[in-house]
DNA sequence: CAACACATCTTGACAGTGTCAAAATACCAG
DNA sequence: CTGGTATTTTGACACTGTCAAGATGTGTTG
């Protein structure tokens, strides 16, 4: 039994060995398939081999379980981040252009599951599942945590580190939406908007 | 005959006497009492006092609709960034700090229709409509535009103003997202996230 | 004025969705 | 083996968007 199964899996279950991590795993696929939209109780029960309702006894409802796929999503994008910014190798100024980089990357690499993770359906109101809050909140929080370093760095602007940090989450998460949702900007200005964006942020790019 | 009839509406109707644009109406009304997600044509149609299927004789589809009600919106938004742009008693500075703002409480006194008009339903795909690409190009031009002179004018860096109008424009439409989303930025912060935001990217604020 | 063409609207129908209630099945502890 | 419980299934309901076919109103033309 992997790491990753200690993890995923909380409880084998009885008849179908474990139905509800067949479900993530089904789910994802249907997703990265044919997008979000496309994915239905009833389609993923059927590509689980289960009846229509099985996946109630695993999930409250389909919010649950698109708020269990969306914490996986952070879960793996927060691991990505730590990494790369625990790198000791790397100077701030290249964590900080490896984080737009990596951001924008995660974006393009997995779009419907970044649509899921950000959208609205699953924050909105209070659709969010604790599990989701528990494992997506550390995530900005360290975001946070990075742009202060950045800025004890002396290289970018601002005092709080929050506000900042707002600021340039708030960009990279607009230029992906933008890209993602297909509005004016398209992939092959992709790199050079990042790069843009990385030169406007850091303060005296002289 | 007001100005706005003459711009929303083509042509008087027979039967109803204008379902086309009493559709548009309800369909605003039903989105700004309930969001997005509660607009049925179903509903809709029994709000104008119709059949089911009477709105299909005006828009081939939801779809069709859905980009109806977005061109909307960017005939106002555009509106509103025209005015304020060209009011000749502000300074540039003045200018995009408007802009700025102006942008943030277009989103927050209208978020489901801002949800609407960049959400991905309408632009994925080849869902959108001409009439709403004819609308909401020249409302991105115009942030080029807006961009440019301020870059002419010594207040924001960066050579290229496409790119630095992605990152700008990317940077507040991710922050009104992340708030409206209910992500990371509630009501309180949002001004002081967009006074943030100013001062990061106007060069030498000192 | 009558008749035709056409726009408009309605009724009926179909496949698909999320979700609940109740019945059936499988598993484990006693 | 037996009882209780976790798991799954079948049936059902209220929704949704959309199509086909028929009915009705409107304007134009002969």
């Amino acid at each position: 039994m992997s790491l990753a199964n200690v993890i995923e899996i909380p409880r084998p279950s009885y008849h179908h060995g474990d139905l509800r991590s067949a479900l993530l795993v089904a789910a994802k696929d249907l997703i990265a398939e044919a997008g979000i939209d496309n994915l239905s109780l009833r389609k993923l029960a059927e590509r689980a081999g289960v009846s229509r309702t099985a996946p109630y006894h695993h999930f409250s409802g389909k919010n649950d379980l698109l708020c269990a796929i969306a914490a996986q999503g952070f879960r793996r994008r927060h691991r990505e981040a730590m990494a790369t910014f625990d790198d000791p190798r790397l100077t701030p100024e290249e964590k900080f252009e490896a984080y737009i980089f990596g951001y924008m990357q995660f974006a393009a690499d997995n779009p419907e599951e970044y649509e899921l993770m950000f959208g609205r359906s699953i924050w909105k109101q209070e659709n969010s599942t604790q599990e989701l809050r528990d494992v997506a909140y550390p995530c900005f929080q360290h975001q946070v945590d990075m742009v202060r370093s950045w800025q004890q760095a002396g290289l970018i602007t601002g005092d709080n580190p929050l506000r900042t940090s707002q600021v340039i989450w708030g960009a990279v998460h607009g230029i992906a939406k933008l890209f993602i949702d297909g509005i004016y900007i398209d992939a092959g200005q992709i790199e050079e908007v990042s790069r843009c964006a990385v030169r406007m942020f850091i303060q005296n790019p002289a």
